[in-house]
DNA sequence: TGTTCGACCTTACACCGTATGGTCAGCTCA
DNA sequence: TGAGCTGACCATACGGTGTAAGGTCGAACA
């Protein structure tokens, strides 16, 4: 279609990077192998050439969100360095939130690998044992890849999206109220510096199917 | 196909029991509609009878999983009840891993709502202020589902996939040791009780895609 | 000048979620 | 008794998915 002059080379590389930018802006469930393809200036099926699988692009994409997070160097003081490392990885999974629902994969990058190293490196250096490496890095990780999933699933940017959104619940408050005095009780008065925000964590996903192409009186899964 | 009066009658709250059981032996991504509807004997559009759509059966699962975590009861005291919780999520987590990957979804069902209402009740009695509790919440939730997600990415079950599989890595350990010297020091002498089993995080993919139809001399993703 | 080969394409397949519109037994009510 | 309604289910179809199998073609090389 284009002149192979003017079109950048497809690479692996190129592939996985063009995949990041489509997932950044669309979320990764709508990432297709066709999409990417397009997106390349080819065909789907000229991906396999550069990649094994939509597996193996999904892997790459997570070894470039890894080659991101700060990495201690050699010498780096422990504590600043893991206090770095924390909040680059809060920083950059919320740039790339999709990474978090692909992170339960097992086939590392060199990224990935050299990431990890380093962390055991700088640990031991501080004069960590290894088990009690292990021991820290699992704390760490835990606490640090649960806060950013947590963080994940709000709707952070204020797209006038919450405000819409909470009147469906606002229709059925009284009931709920009642129901759930607790949670009703912080979703009204919610700490704006929390880490959990309940009121928008509760909002029903109405608009994702808005009407049925019959009447549906007898549905199951209308409320009665 | 099956008389009425012989077959188990099919409800939304059926279908989403029947759902987590097949997600429980086969994983989630395998689960669709036609698969669900087959194990319920009957066709895959007949569950929309009952059902939203898939996304509300995922919903439906999810609110199943939070309905079997431990949830603390009035006048419970607040430390055991705590640990209660994060011990019961650990264990539940660990007999759903399917739930850790669709847990950033935003519609939740009434078990999900009651127990994080019981959690703040709990918190609450125990004379924390609304904002401390929305900070403990966030704390505890985000360290028990980090750690779930570790545990849950690991092959725990000793089904002789991690001899087999830790060959392959073994293959190019010398070219590894010396790239990442502290990775490859954790994987020789790991510990059995740490939450990181890097021997096992390590391991390659390459069963999924055995071979090529072709000679692949020229592929790109093949290594040189 | 013929052969190889890297990079790409075409076609096809099985599967997915679900829109659309039946079908039909059993019930209500005139 | 018979007409109409309705709850529960089914058949067909559409546009999408990942990818197996094999073809095409210009450039590089013998």
């Amino acid at each position: 279609m284009v002149k192979s002059e003017t079109r950048e080379p497809v690479t692996r590389e190129r592939a996985i990077r063009v995949a990041v930018a489509l997932a950044d802006v669309g979320g990764i469930e709508p990432l297709s192998m066709r999409k990417l393809a397009a997106e390349l200036g080819i065909e789907a099926m000229s991906l396999y050439y550069h990649v094994k699988s939509k597996d193996d692009i999904l892997d790459g994409m997570l070894d470039v969100v890894y080659s991101e997070f700060s990495t201690p160097h050699a010498g780096d003081e422990r504590r600043s360095a893991m206090r770095d490392r924390a909040e680059s990885t809060r920083n950059v999974l919320a740039q790339h939130p999709w990474a978090i629902s692909i992170k339960a994969r097992n086939s590392p990058g060199l990224a990935t690998l050299g990431h990890l190293d380093s962390v055991i490196g700088c640990l031991r250096a501080a004069g960590f044992s290894m088990p009690l490496t292990g021991h820290a890095m699992s704390i760490l990780d835990s606490y640090v890849q649960g806060f950013a999933q947590q963080e994940a699933s709000l709707p952070l940017d204020p797209s006038g999206d919450i405000g819409a959104a909470t009147e469906d619940i606002m229709a059925q408050q009284d009931q709920m109220a009642q129901a759930f005095p607790n949670l009703a009780d912080m979703a009204v008065k919610p700490d704006p510096a929390a880490g959990l925000r309940l009121r928008q964590r509760v909002r029903l996903r109405t608009e994702a199917h808005p009407r049925r192409h019959r009447s549906s009186a007898g549905r199951r899964w209308q409320s009665p």
